[in-house]
DNA sequence: AAATTGTGTTCAAAATAATGAACATTAGTT
DNA sequence: AACTAATGTTCATTATTTTGAACACAATTT
């Protein structure tokens, strides 16, 4: 279908009006960065265009902020920039000083029984995969789990209850106030030996070298 | 112009082949990281779409990385999960390339007046730094600390009492089963407000040079 | 000043991302 | 097993991005 798209007024991606400011309701507006690191570099729309593989108009439209690119779009603007994709998502992107999570908000992921509750607290997937929880679980509760991958570490905190904590063959009792460290590259599996309820912090590292 | 799309073989965007891993030289591919994240949430398909208002087959194209998105279409997801748009493509992105690491500076953190308890649960120094403590402290308790450096993060979640956190000028009052995320780059302070005593726990990414 | 060259913007067409409805598939019940 | 409900995938259509060529404008050269 055939349709105006750069006439000033009728683009359904018309945010001109908020060109400065992102008010962190809408996507981030990356024109203004891609021009600055472009003249930075010294190009021109057309050298650009042919270092990126992507056309000069479009690219015209983007900086404007006229156009929505599509992700493989600012990937190979990225590139040949030179700059982590990821910069220049961010650099229009405000970084909201604080991330306030409300109790309603915390991902939580629970057992099949129910008995056993994690609240997802925070991952970072950056550099290795890291990922932290606060658990509860009552009298019988059990978490299973796959292998995390080689070389993955989980450690528990045990703030209140008694847990139970199988990794491969070794097994270990946990009492309130201990932490434990092991290896999660094999299937594990934690319970809650009551009577009264396992409370506690875990905290993951990911080995993510080669797959995931 | 008519053409097909999904049919398994004729995408000019099929990277199929390469699912499992991204070489660096080709867009991220985030589909695996998206439906990770909505499993997390406990998400169908059906209830992503609605939260973020991006349609349901278009979702499952692109956790099944069949199609391209458009940053807006990146983003709106990444807000009904909640999650910054910069760590979902980071994840499959860059792989662990070694940065140079500063030296593990450990901070100084001061227990003015012994009511701020800290416990050191972990760390690791060797990839980003991290550090995660379980913290207790009585009504009055005041915990200080300087800057931990550019990009640092820290990660508050109250399990009880009542926490007041002040970072730069901004400050933030946090209750039972919140979470808070907060930059570290600047001095920054927790006061516990009580009358309860404030428990919880706190894990801090240091200089993990991704903005988040 | 006219011509030329360099640079960014707009146009019509083509490619493809996004949508809503229909379809397929699995999981759970009667 | 047959029905149903829930979830994910594919289809036909629509909306938008992307492209390459033509255009406009400014700066420089002759």
């Amino acid at each position: 279908m055939q349709q105006k798209k750069d006439a000033s007024s009728s683009s359904s991606f018309a945010r001109d009006a908020f060109a400065g400011q992102n008010t962190s309701d809408r996507p981030p507006l990356v024109g203004k960065e891609i021009q600055r690191l472009r003249q930075e570099h010294q190009l021109t729309l057309d050298e650009l265009a042919s270092k990126s593989g992507v056309s000069k108009s479009i690219l015209s439209q983007i900086e404007r902020d006229h156009s929505n690119p599509t992700l493989s779009t600012i990937w190979r603007i990225s590139q040949a920039l030179k700059q982590p994709l990821v910069d220049m998502l961010s650099s229009g992107e405000e970084k909201p000083r604080f991330e306030h999570l409300k109790v309603n908000e915390t991902p939580v992921v629970s057992s099949t029984d129910g008995k056993f509750v994690l609240k997802i607290l925070g991952t970072l997937g950056t550099v290795s995969t890291l990922q932290w929880y606060e658990f509860k679980a009552e009298e019988g509760g059990i978490l299973e789990s796959e292998s995390h991958g080689s070389g993955s570490l989980e450690n528990l905190t045990l703030v209140s209850g008694k847990l139970l904590v199988i990794s491969g063959t070794e097994s270990r009792e946990l009492i309130s106030g201990e932490t434990l460290r092991f290896l999660t590259d094999s299937p594990h599996r934690l319970e809650s030996l009551g009577p009264e309820p396992a409370h506690g912090f875990m905290v993951n590292l990911l080995n993510s070298n080669e797959s995931f």
